[in-house]
DNA sequence: CAAAAAACATGATATTTATCAATTTTTAAT
DNA sequence: ATTAAAAATTGATAAATATCATGTTTTTTG
């Protein structure tokens, strides 16, 4: 039942490839994985983190609460993706928490085998590195598209993220289906003006809703219009 | 003049100071120090970097231009710095323009030089692992700040983050003296309101100006304001 | 130093976005 | 299946912010 980190075509994804085999053994033989519940927190903001999660399956939400209660998403982490590697790497605690947003399995490595293979090859470390700088362009993109466009290109471009990285099932309808408050979180809006939006993209047929899930239809149009034209 | 990376008291700032005495011979003989007039460009969005700049002495801002030639300056860097990395170790054009704001002394270091440092010595990798950690971290914390805290809150933290890096004078002015323009860049914001909010602090009583300098005067009254009182 | 240019400043107004209130729909629980 | 709770929706309105216009000050340049 529990696969070994040897055999795990997630590891392809990730930095844990650049790891040696006796490496990846000692990994393989402390880690522990969960399942975890859509809505189930994996850490939270301010905690210590004595590990890294991998995700094998399901898709977290990355985000920061204010005094005020909005709760701003800083990133989406799903297949592949190790999360907490900032924080182990950095020696600081958590700044962001990770709630599911699917139901999710996930290992848990403990952060001693991160740590020693950093210090020692060098390769593992770069990939780690490498990883990090992408995660670092990302979010200076996301700074400045969240001051150079408006809530109606930002929505738009929420959801053509959304379709480009999870995709759409059958019927056209994005394969993650997030609560209208998450992606008023994730574009860092009033929800009340993203339902608006996303009610004025209906009647212009731009999207397509069926209860909480919505599909595009007219992906060129949500593309210029995120663009600015 | 032209003075060795290994005497180099910046070092001690940044990753340079994980490599060994035989790498840092290597880059002290091949670095390019260069002068950079305020105003002048380091280098520009979408450009093949062929090494990173140490930041030597003055500072730049690292911004990202829009369509519509709103400009987000997303870090400022200065004397220890090392920008470029970023674009070296993801093998990725700039995807940030740097300009000086005030005169600059840099040395250009070849990528080749870091790129076979950060394959062969996890000491150097490491460290400039957690140097991007930070940078991630603080790239999150822009994002979070910018959806979570109107444009009076931020204006507050911009000089709020000026004193406190870069200090003041002797008259109580912000050493670093930034335009309303790229004061507006940093906070996201039009210039218009940026120098409207400037007026209202003076009136308040947080802030003073002479010309174009800003000093702060009262403030726990801006950080109250920042926090959210 | 004078003229021109750039940066700064303020008022009037338009636009965008948030907030509050109320209703409907969907989801979850018994 | 029925009811309670949560989520989604819409309208009315307020607040925040941007834009445009115009005047003033500061800086730069010949």
């Amino acid at each position: 039942m529990e696969s070994r980190c040897e055999s795990c075509i997630i590891r392809q994804f990730n930095s844990l490839r650049a790891m040696s085999k006796e490496e990846l053994k000692k990994v393989s033989d402390s880690k522990v994985t969960k399942s975890i519940k859509k809505g189930e927190p994996i850490f939270e903001e301010g905690e210590k983190l004595d590990g890294v999660y991998c995700i094998r399956n399901g898709i977290s939400k990355l985000s920061k609460l204010s005094a005020n209660g909005k709760d701003q998403i800083v990133k989406l982490a799903s297949k592949g993706d190790v999360i907490g590697q900032r924080s182990v790497v950095a020696e600081e605690n958590v700044n962001l928490s990770a709630v599911a947003v699917s139901d999710m399995e996930v290992c848990f490595i403990p952060k001693e085998h991160i740590v020693s293979t950093l210090q020692t090859n060098p390769n593992f470390t770069l990939e780690v590195l490498r990883h990090m700088a992408h995660d670092l362009k990302e979010a200076d993109d996301v700074v400045v598209n969240m001051s150079q466009k408006n809530v109606k290109q930002r929505v738009a471009e929420a959801f053509l993220y959304l379709k480009s990285n999870y995709g759409e099932d059958e019927d056209g309808f994005l394969t993650l289906t997030l609560s209208r408050e998450d992606i008023s979180n994730v574009v860092g809006t009033a929800v009340e003006s993203c339902i608006r939006i996303i009610s004025e993209f209906k009647k212009k047929g731009f999207l397509k809703t069926s209860g909480k899930k919505i599909g595009i239809i007219d992906e060129r149009a949500l593309k210029e219009l995120a663009e600015g034209f």
